[in-house]
DNA sequence: TATCCAACGTCTAACGTTATCAAGCTCGCA
DNA sequence: TGCGAGCTTGATAACGTTAGACGTTGGATA
């Protein structure tokens, strides 16, 4: 029972049942130009007769490049990541690509050996939402190697891969002036993780339209636990100049910033306005519905395959060319959480 | 600048280096027993000084498997098997092992083109939440293959496959149980895909504890959308048994249900009370919290590949063994959405 | 019909690793 | 001292594919 191997067949029997060398076989396999139409419709019969596939390792050895795109995101766990992965996956498929998933788990060391790791097994291409914030030539060496590379949600410091950003400060900005609009002041700006680019960039859009409104910014950073933001808020409404809504800087902050507001109980918007950057699945269930900056995960993703599959291309074909850039929309998706829209006295 | 290629060290270089035979090195690093320490040390040394790395394209030509497991699970972009990729990774990754993670859109079809396509890579072993619900050969003969498999979350129908799976039935009981305990006699069951084994189990559990208590079960199922959701509502609310209590069958619809309800303003638990299996990141941020049965995606993840990993040691060395099956237990996570203990009149 | 050219097909040699087999070495015992 | 026995070690031949060198064929032209 165990030795029932069924021989797959290889390119030598195709060839004989086709009454035809090795090399015309792979010839036709690869869409060689130079074979007669006759003779590649009777290879292409023995193929499908076969059941014939190409043995991956066989070509690797050769040294070409694997049909596999590699993915490396910060946190597979996050659903925003996961809903990249899903949408990366689903393209590269479509591109007979398999795709191999890691997660850095936010550390820059690990994200390079696992990019190393991907490179090692030859994978055509490599998407990365990166988690160093300093220059890394490491993975420059890899591009020159004939790697294609594509950055998304975060740029590669230092780098000239492709990448494909999200208007992280237009959105804060956005944000920002939607709470203005209701009437706010005190507006503060709240979440962790400051050393993400994605973050400061939003802290970024935030200072410069409080600034450009005349408001004093009020930014508190490195949150990381619930436990962090109760003890921020509790501060926050002791202080004289206690804050009359929020910005949040991204799903987790909004998240335990909803649970402390609750445990306050501060009625939201009435005690306490909120947007939130990033959207997610219940924002628009719970009560109140949360206003919040929406990215879309599947946009991105899609634009960055587009990329990479484009890069592929080239560096197959030799060709350089200059990085291509692509910034996307967020969109302010506006729910109850700031309350209607109307002045509110100082 | 493109011709760089640092050549990559081989085998053979190793061997120079360490003044000894091909068949030595190949040995040191596949701890084969009979090489004289003395010997081993120098190749090792000579490993480390080259940076040498074995190449996985020329160990799979020789028929070896290649350090790596697939996992295979209906949709990446959900959380809760986001969270087993997550765990997955971790844990293979320890042990030297990538991971191959592919969703299979709830397709059995694409599930299996997709195992075997990874089995075509000659992954060492494969996890997989299928998708089927009949009997599928083919995945049997990947396994007399000598590809180790293990099913978790789903047993894979007719196979002996190892397999981890969760009380979904138990867990089903006491949800039901505990809106038994809280006085209701009128609850519903809601929830789609019934087609899907956890949930087929949970229904049983559910009717089983129903009648085992002398209420009559009241069950709707192929509820996919929201719309559907909202118009169960409205009917079920109409009719004139209408339900005190919800048992909802998974996450989506615990989601969908809340908009429901509170789109048709009715209190939780004071007009409808609702428990919900799989617990959320949010469950116990909104208002009211929401009382569900919680299973452990990291638990389910670290289990099965604690199998598999064994799986693949035992199939590596030709031992067949029964299949093992693992029950986790499911937690209710009691909050508010049932209100207080207390009895309630009919 | 002979010659040349172009188009096409085949052969050989790698790619880096491991299984098999054969040979060398050391050690203990007669 | 000599000689197996057992432990190490090394040479060789695959694994399936592709690049490049090398033949072979057919037709067109003089």
């Amino acid at each position: 029972m165990r030795k029932t191997e069924p021989r797959i067949p290889t390119i030598r029997e195709v060839a004989k049942l086709a009454h035809v060398g090795l090399m015309t076989v792979s010839r036709v396999i690869n869409n060689h130009p130079s074979v007669r139409p006759s003779t590649r419709k009777k290879v292409e019969a023995a193929i499908v007769q076969l059941g014939y596939r190409q043995n991956e390792a066989a070509r690797l050895l050769k040294g070409q490049r694997a049909k596999m795109i590699g993915l490396i995101v910060p946190d597979l766990s996050d659903a925003f990541f996961a809903s990249c992965a899903h949408t990366v996956q689903h393209i590269a498929r479509a591109h007979g690509y398999m795709t191999l998933v890691v997660s850095s788990e936010r550390d820059a060391d690990l994200e390079f050996q696992q990019a190393e790791l991907m490179a090692s097994r030859k994978v055509s291409g490599l998407l990365i939402v990166t988690s160093t914030r300093r220059g890394d030539d490491r993975l420059r060496e890899l591009q020159n190697t004939g790697l294609a590379i594509v950055a998304f949600d975060r740029p590669l410091p230092g780098s000239d891969a492709d990448c494909v950003l999200v208007e992280n400060r237009t959105g804060a900005e956005e944000a920002t002036q939607h709470l203005i609009s209701h009437g706010h002041k005190r507006i503060a700006c709240v979440g962790y993780d400051e050393e993400t680019y994605t973050i400061h960039e939003r802290v970024l859009g935030y200072t410069h339209h409080m600034n450009a409104a005349g408001l004093k910014p009020n930014i508190a950073l490195g949150l990381l636990t619930l436990d962090g933001i109760r003890e921020w808020l509790a501060e926050a409404l002791a202080g004289k100049n206690k804050p009359t809504a929020i910005f949040s800087l991204n799903h987790r902050t909004s998240i335990y910033l909803l649970q402390a507001l609750a445990e306050q109980k501060l009625r939201i918007p009435q005690d306490m306005a909120l947007v939130g950057f990033d959207d997610f699945d219940l924002a628009s269930i719970i009560t109140p519905p949360l206003t919040t900056v929406a990215q879309s995960p599947v946009e991105l993703a899609r634009r960055s395959m587009g990329l990479l599959l484009e890069r592929i291309q080239k560096t197959h074909d030799g060709i350089e060319s200059s990085p291509a850039k692509i910034l996307l929309p967020v969109k302010l998706m506006v729910r109850a959480s700031c309350g209607p829209h109307e002045e509110r006295p100082d």
